[in-house]
This record gives C-alpha cells, structure tokens and sequence, in this order.
DNA sequence: TTGACTCAATTCATATATGAACTATTCATA
DNA sequence: TATGAATAGTTCATATATGAATTGAGTCAA
C-alpha cells in the first residue's frame, strides 16, 4: 500500500507535464525508452516501460497515429516487428525531458542522497529476491 | 520507474491469491478497508482504497452485484451513500486474508527488519513532502 | 427566499491493465 | 520433411484509471 500511495502522490505531478504535451505517462515511457535505446521490437519494448504486450499495442497504436513512432517489419523474421521513434517524436521527447528531470531533482531534493541510495537499493533487492522466487517455479 | 518495477514483480504474486477467489485487486482493497474500519462513504473509501471515486463507482458496484458489501443512503443527508461489507464479504476476507499475510510475511523475510523499517520511513517521507507541495499551490 | 455556490456520487469518453485465446511464423526433431 | 512445440504480435472480454461534465442535494448570503 505504501508503494502505490507513494505512486498516486507522485504521479500527478508528472502527468501534469506531459498532460500539457497530450501525452499520457505510458506513451511517455515508450519515447524514452524509445530515445534512450534506440528502436527494438515490441517484446523489448514491453520489458524495458514495464507495460505488457497487450497494452502496449494499444500505446503504440496511438503513438503511430500522431507520428511519433513507427512501426517496421524485420527482415529476417516475419513475426517480428521494430518499432522507433520519429523527427516529431524525438523533438517532443527534448521539449518534455527538461521538465521531467527538473521534477525529479525537486522530489530528490527532500531527501539526503545517502537515503536516496538505500531506498534504491532496498527496492532493487526486493525485486531480485521475489524474481529469483519466480524463477525456481 | 523503480516504484513501479517494484509493484510490477510483486503484485502477481498477490493478484493470484485474490483471483483464486475471483475477485481483483482493487476490490481486494475494497474489503479490507472496510474490514479494518467498518462501513463508510464513498469519497472516505476511495482516500483509504487510494482508487479514485469514478473508478470506485465501478469496483462496488460489482461487489454489490455479488453481494460482497452493500449500499446504504444516509438519514439525514440524501446525497451521501453509506458502503458496508455483508456476511458473505466477511467470510471471502477471512478466507483471503491469511494467505495474504502470509505472503507478506515472505517478501518482508528477505529483508532484515531495520532496512525495512527504513524503507518505510524513506517512501513516507516523499509522500508527506509532496503533498505539502501540493498544498502550497 | 432565491440565486450563486459547494458537495457527494455518478456518468462519460478515452486510455490502460490483465489473462486468455488467436494468427502467422519459425523451430526442433522424429 | 511433415509436424507438433515455441515465438511475436495481436485481438478479445472484462476491469480499471483519469479528467471533465452531470445530477441532485445542501448552504449561505443578499
């Protein structure tokens, strides 16, 4: 509970960024993972903004629509499908990430950066415990 | 993004305790709270739910329509609805709830207490700032 | 007392979230 | 090489999430 209130505090004030870029927080988190690893298929895509396939074609469809991203089929492999981002989609991401970075050293800011270290790390052994549990399933 | 990672590897494990009851998580939420603090409006379930009251509408309405809780008007201000959990949404808590516990119980084991305590402490911490922030605007 | 305003719950439109099922491929192997 | 198992993306049905707009009550001041 405490995870999803700290979520529901802190989420609006990202969403207020892109909201005023017509942009939701998922299509936000495909651009950046879109700028920051370059173009990958959906199954990647879907791992790295932890938004599941189902959706994520959805969030995709969309992004397409307003020619943000693009969708290209692979040579090799008929299945697959790659997605990047387009001129349009590069640019709004850069007028976005200033804003999205300055809000998050104003949030970090409330916090000693050695707290900060051990929340990170408090939260990444959790997930890799509770992964692990998964694995040996 | 870690706050979600976290919740994104943990829930499944939760959500498939409530759904071997066929209910969700946030109607899990729903009951627990009314468990915990006895009948009570819906603008107050929805703080102590954290699920917004459009959305809420929607999550008791199906409880209702499986006669998990009921829906009560209040004597003397006609406008506000009392929500109370009914015998058979008692019994499913009491059948849920252990498991529930238990399950937390295992997370929390990976962990010793003194880090947890202070990982509680950190996401507290963010919260009470930024809600101040918000009340100054 | 009536009109402007606030409140509580709800409805609406649009965007996701989730698990199950489907489709077209590709792979592994008997 | 046919063929069943595994892949990648997608569709479907159902349940939420979110912000804006409604509806029906209360409230309060001119």
């Amino acid at each position: 509970m405490l995870l999803m209130r700290t979520l529901a505090v802190v989420m609006p004030h990202f969403r207020a960024i892109y909201s005023a870029h017509q942009i939701t927080d998922q299509q936000w988190r495909v651009l950046r993972v879109l700028w920051q690893g370059g173009s990958c298929r959906l199954s990647t895509l879907a791992e790295r903004t932890l938004i599941a396939a189902p959706a994520l074609v959805g969030v995709v469809d969309r992004l397409e629509k307003r020619g943000l991203v693009v969708r290209r089929g692979v040579s090799n492999n008929r299945r697959a499908v790659d997605i990047s981002v387009t001129e349009a989609g590069l640019s709004l991401y850069h007028a976005v990430q200033p804003q999205v970075s300055d809000l998050y050293q104003q949030i970090m800011a409330g916090m000693p950066a050695d707290k900060w270290d051990a929340l990170r790390q408090s939260l990444d052994m959790i997930c890799v415990r509770v992964e692990n549990l998964d694995k040996k399933l």
